[in-house]
RNA sequence: GGCCCCGUCGUCUAGCCAGGUCUAGGACACCAGGUUUUCAUCCUGGUAACACGGGUUCGAAUCCCGUCGGGGUCACCA
C-alpha cells in the first residue's frame, strides 16, 4: 500500500450549499490525503440536471476555499491567502477577491493561491462533462450483457412498488423471465434514433458481496436486496452509482470516506467493480472505504436545508404578521416594473382584507390571478404577481419546499426567531471563523486520542495538527449531535485568543460581508470598538451587542430604572454628586483614550478615598444607560470626550432625584 | 416491514480491539464559591454515564448471545 499514493475525493452534488455535514466529509477526506502525502480531489457530481445548478456550485468551492479545505484536481479555483505552513492552505480574509476560472491561471503573487486544475490529467471534474465516458463503459456493459435496456415507465414502476408493499414485500427489480434480449436492443436503437427514452439497469450479480469498511469492519450483503439498479438514466446521463464508480476508477482513487447514508449502497458500487476493466484490461480496483457516523440537531432530527423553513412555517401559524410577510414578499419578489401608487394600495387593501383574522387559512384561500386581477390591468405585473403569490402559498404548503434565504431572513427577523445555521454559508454569517468550524466538526465522529500537559483531553487543535493526526482508526461509528453551544464556547476562547492586531482585521471583514453600516458608524473609533468586542462575544455576529450605546445617539438613550436607583441614587454621597464632581475632570482628560481614561478615574477616586465602584456605577449608567458595560476606559473613549460629556450632562437631566 | 449500522454523564467523547491499575477520565452545558470597577474572562469545587438480561471468567464498560432502544436505506436524488 504505501507504494500507491493515496487519493481522496469529495463529490458533492451541486444543489445547494455546502451543508455542515458535507463539510465534515469533506474535512476528513482532505485531511487524510495531506496526512498521507496524497491528492485531494474535488468533483462536482451534476448528473440530476432539474436539480443542479452552477450557483450552487460555486457557492460549493467558496465554502471550501474559505474553510481553508483546498484541493489538488478539480476546478480552478483563485484564492487570496493570508500565511499558513507549508502544505496547510490558509484562510481568506477578503473573501471579496475570490475569482474562479474554469481553467486554473498561472501560480500569482504570494498572495494568491489557486486551487484545483488538472496535473494528473484525469478530469474534467464536472460529471455533466464526462458523458462520453459514461457512455464507453455503459457500451460495454451491453455488449457483455452485464446491463440491459429497460422500458418500464415510472407510473409502471410505481403500480409494481405499489403491489408488493400491498404483499408487504419490499420491491425489488428483477429482469423479468420472458426478457428477449434481441428484442429488447432493437427497441433501444429505435428509441436511441427517435429520441425516445428509455433507461439501462445492471444485471446484479447472483452472489453475496462484502464490504471491508476500515470503520465499521467486514459487512456482508446478501444479493437478495440489491435489484437490478438503473445505471443509465432515461435523459442519457449516467445514475450516481455508475458516475461514482468509473470516475473513482479513472480519477485513480484509493479511498473514499462518507457518510453512513451510503453504507447500502456500497454493494451496489462492488458489484459494479467487479465486472468493470478499464482500456488497457486492467479490472477495475476495490477503494478502501471508511463510513462515518452521521450529523443530528440536538432535538435527534437530521440536520436538513430545510430544518430553515420549517421554523419559520411553523412560526406562522395563526399569525398575525400574515398581512406584512405577504406584502413584504410579493414587495420584494416585484423588482421591475413597479406598481403604482394606486396598484400599491390596491395591494396592501387586498392583502389586509384576505388576513384579517391572521390565520394562514386565509392564505390557502388566496387565490393567486384574482389577486392579481384585483390589483393591476398590466398583464407583465399579473403575471409577477400571481407568481410571487403562488410561490408563497406553494411553500406554506408544501413542507419540502424553500424560499430564498434573503425572503427567510428577512421573514425571521420580521417574527423575531433566530434562522438556525445549517449550512456553511448560515455559519460563516454568524461570525464563526472557518478553523473554529473545522475544529469542532473534526470532533464530531473523530478525536486524537492524546492528552494535553494537564491530562485533560487534547481538542482544540487547528488544520495542520489535523493533517498531521488524522487517521480512519480514530474515527468514531455512532452518530453525533451537534451541539451549538460547544462549538459557541471553542468560538468565543478562539476569538479572546487572537493577537490584538488580528481581532480587528478578521472582524471588519466580516463586517464588509455582512454588515457594512456598522463600519460606516464606527469609523475610526473601529479599532477601539474591536478591542471592546473581542473578550465579549462568542461569535463575530454578536458585534453590536457589546457596543449597544454607541450606536444609539445620546438623546435616545433610556436609562435603566434600577441601574438609576443602585448606582445615582442611593449612597453618600450619592452618584449624581460624583457625577457631578467627576465631569470637571473628565474635561481635562487628554489624550481622551482608555489608559488615560482609566487612569484619572483611578486618580479621582484616591483623591476622595472612595472605590472605584462609587464613581464607576454612575459613570455606566450615564454613557449606557445601564450598569453593564466594557471597560470604563473604553466605554468613554468610544463615544468621546464632547460625547460623555453631552451624556453625562443628559443623565443628571434625566435621572435627577424625584424629590428635588 | 426487509436489510444494514450503532448504543459510556444532558451533549461530544477517552477507556473496548490486546478483560484487572475504572469507587470510569476530559470537554461543553449546568450548579456553588472566589478574583475583578459592571459585563465578559479567569481560578476552585460540585451534580451527572458503562441501555437491559443472560453467559464466559477468579475478575467484564471491555469477550459472546439475546432483548430493548436509536439511526440509515429500500428512486430514472446524490
Amino acid at each position: 500500500m504505501p507504494d500507491t499514493p493515496v487519493i481522496t475525493r469529495f463529490a458533492p452534488s451541486p444543489t445547494g450549499h455546502l451543508h455542515i455535514g458535507g463539510v465534515r466529509t469533506a474535512l476528513f477526506c482532505w485531511a487524510y490525503a495531506r496526512r498521507h502525502g496524497g491528492r485531494f480531489v474535488l468533483r462536482i457530481e451534476d448528473t440530476d440536471q432539474k436539480r443542479s445548478s452552477e450557483d450552487a456550485a460555486r457557492g460549493i468551492l467558496e465554502d471550501l476555499a474559505w474553510l481553508g479545505i483546498g484541493w489538488d484536481d478539480g476546478p480552478g479555483f483563485e484564492v487570496a491567502r493570508l500565511s499558513g505552513p507549508d502544505g496547510v492552505v490558509a484562510r481568506l480574509s477578503e473573501p471579496d477577491q475570490i475569482k474562479s476560472s474554469e481553467q486554473p491561471e498561472s501560480p500569482g503573487s504570494e498572495s494568491r493561491a489557486t486551487y484545483g486544475g488538472d496535473a494528473r490529467g484525469v478530469g474534467p471534474f464536472y460529471q455533466s462533462q464526462r458523458l462520453d465516458m459514461y457512455k464507453k463503459y455503459l457500451n460495454r456493459l451491453l455488449e457483455a450483457y452485464l446491463a440491459y435496456p429497460a422500458f418500464e415507465t415510472s407510473e409502471e414502476l410505481a403500480a409494481m412498488r405499489a403491489e408488493a408493499q400491498a404483499r408487504k414485500e419490499s420491491f425489488c427489480y428483477r429482469q423479468r423471465t420472458d426478457y428477449d434480449r434481441q428484442h429488447a436492443h432493437a427497441e433501444m436503437r429505435r428509441r436511441e434514433e427517435a429520441g425516445e427514452p428509455f433507461v439501462v439497469r445492471f444485471r446484479t450479480p447472483t452472489k453475496p458481496i462484502r464490504v471491508v469498511d476500515s470503520v465499521l469492519g467486514e459487512i456482508d450483503f446478501d444479493e437478495q436486496h440489491t435489484d437490478d439498479f438503473v445505471i443509465r438514466k432515461a435523459d442519457g446521463y449516467p445514475t450516481y452509482h455508475f458516475a461514482v464508480v468509473i470516475d473513482d476508477e479513472l480519477m485513480g482513487v484509493t479511498h473514499v470516506l462518507r457518510g453512513q447514508e451510503h453504507l447500502n449502497n456500497t454493494p451496489k458500487h462492488v458489484a459494479l467493480q467487479q465486472v468493470l476493466t478499464r482500456d488497457d484490461g486492467a479490472p477495475f480496483r476495490m477503494p478502501v472505504y471508511a463510513h462515518m457516523p452521521l450529523i443530528f440537531n440536538t432535538d435527534c432530527s437530521k440536520m436538513s436545508k430545510r430544518d430553515k423553513d420549517k421554523l419559520v412555517r411553523s412560526n406562522c401559524s395563526g399569525l398575525r404578521a400574515w398581512p406584512r410577510i405577504t406584502y413584504w414578499w410579493l414587495a420584494t419578489r416585484i423588482t421591475e416594473g413597479k406598481l403604482t401608487d394606486e396598484e400599491n394600495g390596491k395591494l396592501k387593501w387586498y392583502i389586509d382584507d384576505h388576513f384579517m383574522d391572521g390565520t394562514h387559512v386565509e392564505l390557502k384561500a388566496l387565490q393567486p390571478d384574482c389577486l392579481a386581477n384585483q390589483v393591476t390591468q398590466r398583464p407583465e405585473m399579473r403575471v409577477r404577481l400571481a407568481e410571487g403569490t403562488r410561490q408563497l402559498v406553494d411553500w406554506f404548503r408544501d413542507k419540502s419546499r424553500q424560499l430564498p434565504t434573503d425572503a427567510l431572513m428577512t421573514i425571521a427577523r420580521d417574527l423575531s426567531i433566530d434562522l438556525p445555521e445549517i449550512d456553511v454559508e448560515d455559519f460563516r454569517r454568524s461570525g464563526y471563523l472557518p478553523e473554529v468550524l473545522c475544529n469542532y466538526l473534526a470532533l464530531l465522529g473523530w478525536n486524537p486520542g492524546l492528552k494535553n500537559e494537564d491530562g485533560t483531553d487534547l481538542e482544540r487543535f487547528d488544520m495542520a495538527f489535523l493533517c498531521e493526526h488524522f487517521s480512519l482508526e480514530r474515527i468514531g461509528k455512532s452518530n453525533a449531535k451537534f451541539d451549538r453551544d460547544k462549538l459557541a464556547a471553542f468560538s468565543q476562547a478562539s476569538l479572546a485568543a487572537m493577537e490584538p492586531d488580528d481581532f480587528p482585521r478578521e472582524l471588519r471583514a466580516w463586517c464588509k460581508r455582512y454588515d457594512p453600516a456598522l463600519l460606516d458608524t464606527l469609523g475610526n473609533r473601529f479599532d477601539l470598538a474591536a478591542r471592546a468586542i473581542q473578550p465579549r462575544v462568542k461569535t463575530l455576529g454578536q458585534c453590536r451587542e457589546p457596543i449597544g450605546f454607541v450606536l444609539t445617539p445620546a438623546e435616545a438613550i433610556e436609562f435603566d430604572p434600577k441601574a438609576v436607583k443602585k448606582a445615582l441614587h442611593k449612597g453618600d454621597p450619592n452618584g449624581l454628586s460624583v457625577l457631578t464632581d467627576f465631569r470637571k475632570t473628565l474635561a481635562t482628560i487628554e489624550p481622551f483614550e482608555p489608559e488615560p481614561i482609566e487612569a484619572a478615574v483611578k486618580a479621582f477616586c484616591e483623591a476622595r478615598e472612595i472605590g472605584m465602584g462609587k464613581l464607576a456605577g454612575p459613570l455606566r449608567v450615564a454613557i449606557t444607560g445601564s450598569n453593564v458595560s466594557p471597560g470604563l476606559g473604553e466605554t468613554l473613549a468610544l463615544v468621546g470626550k464632547d460625547g460623555a460629556i453631552v451624556r453625562i450632562g443628559h443623565c443628571l437631566e434625566e435621572c435627577a432625584l424625584p424629590n428635588e
